[in-house]
DNA sequence: TCTGCGGCGTGAG
DNA sequence: ACTCACGCCGCAG
């Protein structure tokens, strides 16, 4: 089941009404929340999977206001290039310390 | 190979 | 109502 990676994505939408957020800010979020442990993604990835290919900067920006980033896993979360990217929640050191925690292994820095 | 710039969506001034 | 900045990406020079 892929609920097994986030535990009711039902409910975080609930949340994310709760919130006010607007209808991209939910599809984002909503997305990496069911982003399977272990795996990354990057904005673009999410902006196209979203139905918004060309929001990849409105993506990071979401993310960024994330409500919930404890059910929301915002740090699977990479640049297209390989490379990390911000992490408001930590800082990129923190970013790819969980992400190699998953078993990911980032890029070598640049 | 590296640098600079435009463009998407949202919040704040 | 308008402008600017941001956890980015792709292209042109």
């Amino acid at each position: 089941m892929a609920s097994s990676d986030c535990k009711g994505s039902d409910r975080i939408k609930r949340m994310l009404g709760k919130y006010g957020l607007t209808d991209f800010q939910k599809r984002v979020l909503l997305f990496v929340c069911t982003i399977p442990k272990g795996k990354t993604m990057s904005y673009k990835e999410v902006a196209v999977a979203i139905g918004h290919p060309n929001s990849y900067r409105a993506v990071g920006t979401a993310l960024k206001e994330n409500p919930l980033p404890i059910l929301i896993p915002c740090h699977r979360v990479i640049r297209a290039d390989g490379k990390l990217g911000e992490y408001s929640n930590g800082g990129t050191d923190a970013k790819r310390r969980i992400l190699k925690e998953e078993g990911y292994i980032g890029k070598p820095a640049a």
